[in-house]
DNA sequence: TTAGGGTTAG
């Protein structure tokens, strides 16, 4: 049989024009290609890429031994990007060396972007090494490359390479290489970036701008962040929203909620990534009302889709409380990432519901679909403490120990160990376990026995532990508030008064205690000290009546939370001031009979005021939730789901 | 041809 092979010019043309026609007009694909009884067009069709079988067409474009032009390579390089077709890619590359063709800057370019996209970062740099010359572009294609895969002081070192060979930057460039700049190192660059930045007038680029004020924010410098957001000359919602995350991630709620109000109310349009950054602000304030607004912005948007939000919308529900909502969300998503799951478990851990977090556990490891990381360890270890299950915990630790769940044991889990035992009254057993760490116990982990010595009122191993956390963490006013409680309750008061000089001394400073109650949308927030609430008088007036209504009830201030030196009676007055009564008082006054007290308080509640909560839904009939620094307590009838341990 | 913002834990 003779075959005619067809000119190159013929499948040239038919290869290119297949390859762009595929994507719009696949179905005329079909019409292109009849079962011809011509040897020609039998031999041309195998060159077509039918089914998208790129491939196939390019192994006979190789065995023809035919060379291509810069069209064909750039169109097949575009679709091996668009499908990350890394062997196919590779052939194309190889074909260009076989043939000996020399590509220009912008196809060596395409060739870094392509062996980039398929995660083979060091066959891009060496595309780019190989350069005849460089330009801009392929120098930034590159630190992308490296910026974009986590791979930092690589992006930083090949921008000052850049630099050095005398190739001037562009917004595309800066607006790349700033995202590397994290860490210490990595900002003190940054800063020089930023006057280079300045000189060459790319500050109000907003891409530029947006990037940069993001590094500012990730350091902490948020004045700085803002201050380059305001003097933007244009606003998009990239910007709008990296400044809005930049004080969630700071834990700066307020400012961030503030600031998105103000932005939305002058238009801006937000997506996916605003609503998660806002609902993060939205999870750390409590503020339900707040939350379920976005939700519904969220839903009439059609945005519930993406995975990244939903999971900020399941912390969100349990961080206010709601963990039925969480729930419904986590069992609606059609895609879970490991995020989804341990934003779910901590939920449950928080609420003190271990039994949720075992059962959630096992459907994760059953599912096999999403492998448990070191945080869904620490959700379920953390779950069966909060719970009362030590011993499912001690098993899950063990688990761990003996590899048979594939987590890397850190100090943290070890943490969570010695928080188990010493919540169950095993705090002999608790300090054993710390002696035989593979490491030296951390802060957290003496702290956490400290707090189990002051429960279990164990007063030797509590002064041992205590003393060791006052010198590695001697700033801490926690740990001498807490070693304080212990020698009160055991009756040591000189102790009570050397620890509290001792405090002095090294002037130790305590974050402010402030509680918030919601309330149509409106935060109230009450500190100890400050009086600026319109309606404190109001409220102390109330504590006072409260007070005196559950002392009859057999109420009996607990003194030892009071670290000052004053007598019981100033004492007692300081402990009627504390921030959660103003809260929970202010709850019973302006909250319907219906609906739970809902009170937040940024850092441990006090026992006293633990017992006044028990005292209001007891006598009041109210349940309380409570959400303090470590966890909830869901309060009815006098009794706490916390089983007055925290 | 190259570009910026995001979720869980402590």
């Amino acid at each position: 049989m003779h075959v005619i092979l067809p000119t190159r010019h013929v499948i040239r043309s038919i290869i290119h024009k297949t390859l762009i026609q595929q994507k719009q007009h696949h179905h005329q694909l079909k019409l292109l290609l009849p079962t011809h009884p011509s040897n020609s067009l039998h031999v041309l069709s195998t060159f077509i890429p039918s089914n998208n079988n790129l491939q196939q067409s390019l192994l006979q474009m190789a065995l023809c031994g035919y060379d291509m032009n810069f069209q064909e390579y750039n169109t097949l390089l575009n679709e091996c990007v668009i499908r990350r077709a890394f062997r196919e890619g590779q052939r194309v590359h190889a074909h260009m060396i076989k043939t000996r063709y020399l590509p220009a800057v912008y196809l060596r370019t395409r060739l870094i972007v392509f062996y980039a996209k398929c995660d083979s970062l060091a066959d891009a740099h060496r595309v780019l090494d190989e350069m005849p010359e460089q330009n801009v572009v392929s120098w930034t294609a590159m630190i992308s490359a490296y910026s974009q895969r986590g791979y930092a002081i690589q992006a930083l070192n090949l921008f000052v390479q850049m630099l050095r060979s005398g190739t001037e930057p562009n917004e595309f460039t800066f607006a790349t290489v700033l995202t590397s700049c994290t860490g210490s190192l990595g900002f003190f660059l940054g800063r020089q970036i930023h006057s280079l930045i300045i000189r060459l007038n790319y500050e109000v680029h907003v891409f530029v701008g947006s990037s940069l004020l993001d590094m500012y924010a990730k350091d902490g410098k948020i004045h700085e962040a803002r201050d380059i957001f305001e003097c933007l000359p244009e606003r998009d919602v990239v910007s709008c929203t990296a400044i809005i995350a930049g004080y969630a991630q700071l834990s700066l709620d307020e400012e961030a909620l503030e600031l998105f109000r103000r932005l939305q109310g002058e238009g801006m349009q937000s997506n996916y990534v605003t609503y998660t950054s806002v609902l993060t602000a939205l999870s750390g304030l409590a503020a339900l009302d707040h939350g379920k607004q976005v939700h519904n912005h969220v839903l009439r948007a059609e945005l519930p889709s993406y995975v990244v939000l939903q999971n900020s919308l399941i912390d969100m529900y349990s961080k206010c409380g709601n963990l039925t909502y969480s729930r419904r969300i986590f069992d609606t998503m059609h895609e879970r990432t490991v995020i989804s799951w341990n934003a779910m478990l901590v939920g449950y851990s928080k609420h003190g519901m271990g039994r949720e977090v075992l059962e959630l556990f096992t459907l994760m490891r059953d599912e096999n679909k999403v492998k448990p990381d070191r945080v869904t360890i620490l959700a379920v270890l953390s779950g069966c403490s909060h719970g009362g299950l030590e011993n499912k915990g001690m098993d899950i630790f063990y688990d761990m120990i003996d590899e048979k769940i594939a987590v890397e044991p850190e100090p943290e889990h070890y943490g969570c160990v010695v928080d188990l035992l010493g919540r169950a009254g095993r705090v002999e057993e608790a300090l054993e376990f710390i002696k035989k760490m593979p490491f030296e116990p951390t802060a957290a982990i003496l702290g956490s026995l400290l707090g189990a010595c002051r429960v279990h009122s164990n007063v030797d191993i509590g002064e041992f532990v205590g003393r060791r956390l006052l010198e590695i963490e001697p700033g801490n006013a926690g740990n001498y508030v807490i070693l304080s409680n212990l020698y009160a309750s055991a009756g040591k008061w000189e102790d009570v008064r050397s620890l509290r000089d001792l405090m002095l001394k090294k002037a130790v400073t305590k974050e402010p205690g402030r509680s918030w109650i919601e309330l149509d949308q409106v935060l109230h927030t009450f500190h100890a000290s400050d009086r600026s609430h319109p309606r404190r008088e109001e409220v102390a007036a109330k504590v006072k009546e409260l007070s005196v209504i559950f002392k009859e009830a057999g109420y009996l201030p607990d003194l030892s939370c009071v670290l000052h030196d004053v007598d019981e009676e100033q004492k007692e007055k300081m402990l009627l001031g504390h921030s959660e009564k103003l809260a929970l008082s202010f709850g019973l006054i302006a909250t319907p009979e219906s609906v739970p007290i809902r009170v937040i308080k940024n850092l441990r509640i006090c026992v006293d005021c633990h017992n006044f909560a028990k005292y209001i839904s007891k006598i009041y009939g109210r349940e309380v939730c409570l959400r303090d620094k470590n966890r909830f307590h869901r309060i009815v009838g006098g009794k706490c789901s916390c089983g007055d341990y925290w």
